[in-house]
DNA sequence: TTTGACACTCTCCTTTTGGTGCGTATGGCA
DNA sequence: TGCCATACGCACCAAAAGGAGAGTGTCAAA
């Protein structure tokens, strides 16, 4: 009854033996990948790379489709990771404007790889989707 | 009391205009982006790459802290995408296991920048948390 | 005869993600 | 006088992600 349970314990278990750095250093490394793998961080990145210094709204069209909400929580996140600087001019209307770092600019540069196998492979992709629908459909 | 609306209208309108590739390609990038910039994907796909070929419960073992659950559905959407190939060899007990295929170990190069810049920076990171926490309980 | 092994699937539940719309401060403009 | 603009914060809600645990089918070993 309880085997896959084991199986699971035992598979967990055994995964701490496996990673060839230490322990510790796997896991920042994974929690800062979850978290600098996310889309619209990705989307940010890239807007910030190619225009230099924007001010809130400006990100949000250069990047488009993303509510404010999910911009400020992703512009905050990048700014407490030290991707981002935010720079508030105390004026009215506020000005507030965000730049990358030198740690943000690196990020962009090892995720250009990924953009370029997106815009290479893209339709690679889409081929394979569509011959995965089909033997599906067709069984 | 509309202004809002209108702002983000506008922002998503004239969104459409900035992009340098075509719309359509641009779409599809972005698609194949958020789906493959995926937590369990990238984990998968390094696994499989340091590996090579994985029974299903061995993809587990070495990503680790998966469950079941996630990793059909990261594995299947992998396949879908033409990143794996799944192979069923019909024995009791079953048998199935993954190979990354050519656009895979692609993605997996592509994404090794991103390990890169982790491994590299990780500790910067931590460093940018921590003063980040610092500065909001100073304030 | 019971049990375990594999590679799942299914259901139930909690957590997270994300969207919408509202409020806010205040100097400048109509 | 009153509205507009900017860069948010907050409350509410729907949808999706994700975990836990049980069930499945079949054969071989205990």
């Amino acid at each position: 009854m309880h085997a896959i349970r084991e199986a699971m314990a035992e598979m967990h278990a055994r995964s701490e033996a496996i990673p060839p750095v230490s322990p510790a250093v796997e896991s920042l490394v994974r929690q800062v990948i979850a978290q600098v793998a996310d889309k619209w961080t990705m989307l940010v990145l890239e807007a910030l790379e190619e225009r230099g210094t924007l001010r809130f709204t400006e990100v949000g069209r250069v990047v488009g489709g993303i509510s404010q909400k999910m911009l400020t929580k992703t512009l905050r996140e990048m700014e407490r990771d030290g991707l981002v600087v935010r720079t508030v001019h105390p004026v009215i209307p506020p000005h507030v404007d965000y730049t990358l770092t030198e740690l943000g600019r690196e990020l962009s540069a090892a995720f250009c790889g990924v953009w370029t196998w997106a815009e290479t492979y893209y339709a690679q992709v889409s081929a394979a989707r569509k011959a995965f629908r089909e033997r599906e459909e067709g069984a």
